[in-house]
DNA sequence: TTGACATGCAAGCTTTTACTTGCATATTAG
DNA sequence: CTAATATGCAAGTAAAAGCTTGCATGTCAA
């Protein structure tokens, strides 16, 4: 029973397909080869974790002649946030977490 | 190179795991006891998603006697919301989301 | 101390994940 | 048509994740 807010977890639980979504949030529309040239993975495994944030909703996908262009779907990660992330939250959190991220520089392996 | 980020991700990437997070958010300070009764799960099993939910730094434990009393700890979810997630929102999304989750109901497997 | 209770440790098994290699299909340009 | 380009498919391999079993350690109560 893995239902889709589990596929999304799953989908975010790898730090090469998360640079996957930062690149098409940087640059949408990109093609399997455009996102494959920023990573250190073969075409074929850029393609496979495609097809898991494509799974997960994440990724949504135009076809233009023998290209395939890629789009960032902020939905599902909204979803996240809205449904399961902010159950957690105390208020006073944000400020601290702001401060936090001005210290040690905000990057994500 | 796993860094403190994609510990939380990888912890919070298993419905069982967060499940857990549920129960202690509902009942803190809960032992690994009270913590397997709710779950469909040995208890070395708990234990052992417990000690993944305490490497990504989301489960603070106490030790009394015995027991060891286990705490949610919201930290690390609200970075990953504040580093991360919050880069992809766009400011529309919260009322779609606020909508679909009335219509769907509020429920996470 | 002794027995019951709560948790810890570690080996072994199964499933899933991540990645690669090799070939197939589809599209565009000349 | 033909060659180059862009992507798709599938089998195979290696590593990681999830779970179980069995025994060990530590604590409390009588």
């Amino acid at each position: 029973m893995t239902d889709d807010m589990d596929l999304v977890f799953k989908a975010l639980a790898d730090a090469g397909r998360r640079r996957l979504l930062d690149s098409l949030h940087a640059t949408p529309g990109q093609t399997l080869g455009a996102l494959t040239e920023g990573q250190q993975m073969t075409r074929q495994a850029v393609s496979q974790h495609l097809a898991v944030l494509e799974a997960a909703n994440l990724v949504t996908t135009v076809r233009r002649g023998r290209e395939k262009l890629h789009y960032l779907n902020p939905v599902p990660i909204h979803a996240v946030q809205a449904r399961w992330i902010a159950k957690f939250e105390r208020p006073r959190l944000d400020a601290l977490a702001a401060l936090k991220i001005k210290l040690e520089g905000d990057d994500d392996g």
